[in-house]
RNA sequence: GGCCCGAUGGCGGAGUGGUUACGCAGAGGACUGCAAAUCCUUGCACGCCGGUUCGAUUCCGGCUCGGGCCUCCA
């Protein structure tokens, strides 16, 4: 009755049907942020993306277990051998605790997850919980597939079979590009190999390291997510997720380390899926390069957080997407009418129409269920929402199926809801009303001329006057 | 240098071997004192050159252009 679920596996570059490993049930691990700064909105696509993974599983009928991380140890600023640690540079640099500087940027991470209905996931797994675990997850693979030398302890990528696969870095000739360009690190055996335990230099002392076998130090990077995904949720598991960029380095070497810490070839996950990137025509996005774009700064543009949700959801995730202001404010107004067309869903037609309906929900499904069309899905959204005469219960049963999928939140979600005061707003919203009082007075005098010159001063504040609409006005955005 | 990806109307963005979604913008209409908002209607595209085919935007090859990764990044 619903369609299989076909997602893109980065492992074979292929479609393929999903097929939970515990029947009923499905475990998904999705690489979290480093909070060393704010996310920005790119980053934050992963997450919307990610969710909409989770809630389309939980659609199907899967009992999900979602599993996001936070890395606040281990992201250095450099690759893989050197550099600083990311957390450790940026409490340096604002004189602050690590962990303080753990802790806000997480809140402010949480916030944006909040603001956007992205569901929570049954772990926020953190890597500084994971010292023990991921001490013995080193020890066990240290004597076949690690080895010391001055910077720590490493790992030999020539003793797991077909490293570097998901990436297809592997060239005609056998030679494998990643790890191409890093700078050689004394010792180290292949290009590609990395560290699983930094020891700290000696006569330097960072605010967080542990004791271990290869020396105090800190763990590496890649390490965390290994032994998170496998604590909670068991080799292998369903899915693991993350942006298009950990395709190449970071997966490749998770992958290295479950095959030795499992014994096997299998990389851990059955399916591997990577969000492609949110970009602009300035640049790549880069929080490298200083100014970024964060969740917030929109929102003190006036545009409302799900805008940002519904533009994500206008394309496919593996498609790269271009950010603008005009499409952001493309997005909020389609929103807007959305939330209209849905306040204005009655459910009061006839009764004998509950075929259409199911064929909706038919079509919606197998939109979302090829690879998570949410570009079709929406349209499908948007015919039902819009379709005469549609039985009792019709109004419920999108908000219900659909949206609940979408993750737009259309119950909750109300047009007033959708006007938000730009920061950079001269004039109060007590002050409008009371234009608009002084307006109602002259328009009912006939004295346009006043009315009009009321209309252009809102204007001019950046206020658009609608009378024949139950708000009365909207900011002006742009 | 190596690996990979993309090229669809004004913008964004789906999809398909034969009638080319959808959104925003634009145009026309309704409504309005006039507007705006809203609603209805609607015009507009498949980078170039070959090949396969009855037929290609869709498949194959080449070209051009653009992008990503191999260094931190979702």
């Amino acid at each position: 009755m619903t369609a299989p679920l076909r997602l893109f596996n980065s492992l074979t570059r292929e479609l393929e049907t999903f097929e939970p490993i515990h029947p009923g049930e499905a475990r998904v691990y999705t690489c979290g942020p480093t909070v060393y700064n704010y996310p920005h909105i790119g980053n934050m696509r992963a997450y919307v993306f990610a969710d909409v993974l989770g809630r389309t599983l939980s659609w199907k009928g899967y009992a999900l277990t979602h599993v996001i991380n936070i890395t606040d140890v281990g992201h250095l600023t450099d690759d893989a051998d050197a550099g600083e640690d990311k957390l450790e540079k940026a409490a340096k640099e604002r004189a602050q605790s690590i962990w303080d500087i753990a802790r806000h940027y997480t809140e402010a991470y949480w916030a944006d997850v909040k603001a956007l209905n992205i569901r929570q996931p049954a772990h926020w797994s953190v890597a500084t919980d994971y010292i023990e675990p991921m001490l013995e997850f080193a020890k066990s693979i240290a004597g076949e597939h690690c080895y010391e030398i001055e910077g720590g302890l490493y790992f030999d990528v020539s003793t797991v079979a077909d490293y570097g696969r998901l990436a297809r870095a592997v060239t005609d000739e056998g030679a494998n590009s990643l790890g191409a360009r890093i700078d050689t690190v004394e010792g180290k055996r292949n290009a590609a190999d990395f560290a699983i335990w930094r020891k700290t230099p000696p006569g330097e002392a960072r605010q967080m390291e542990w004791d271990s076998p290869w020396g105090r130090g800190a763990p590496g990077w890649h390490l965390e997510c290994s032994v998170m995904s496998g604590q909670l949720l068991g080799f292998p598991f369903d899915i693991h997720t993350g942006g298009i960029d950990h395709r190449e380095i970071h997966h490749p070497n998770e992958i290295a380390q479950n095959q030795a810490f499992c014994h096997a070839d299998k990389s851990g996950a059955n399916l591997w899926m990577h969000n492609n990137f949110l970009v602009e025509r300035s640049g790549k996005m880069s929080k490298s390069s200083g100014e970024f774009l964060r969740l917030q700064l929109l929102i003190d543009k006036g545009y409302h957080p799900l805008a940002y949700r519904l533009m994500c959801l206008q394309a496919h995730y593996r498609s790269e997407l271009e950010f603008s202001w005009e499409g952001l404010g493309a997005a909020l107004t389609r929103l807007k009418r959305m939330v209209m067309a849905f306040q204005s869903v009655q459910g009061s037609g006839e009764g004998d129409l509950d075929q259409r309906r199911d064929d909706f929900k038919v079509r919606f499904d197998v939109a979302i269920s090829d690879d998570l069309n949410t570009p079709q899905a929406l349209t499908i959204f948007e015919e039902a929402l819009g379709a005469p005469g549609l039985g009792p219960g019709w109004k419920a049963s999108i908000a219900e199926g659909m949206d609940k999928v979408l993750g737009l939140g259309l119950l909750d979600l109300l047009r007033p809801d959708l006007r938000i005061r730009p920061k950079s707003a001269t004039i109060t919203e007590p002050e409008i009303d009371a234009a608009l009082a002084r307006r109602k007075e002259a328009r009912a005098a006939k004295d346009f001329a006043t009315s009009d010159a009321i209309r252009d001063e809102l204007a001019a504040k950046g206020v658009e006057v609608m009378d024949g609409d139950r708000l009365g006005w909207e900011w002006k955005l742009g």
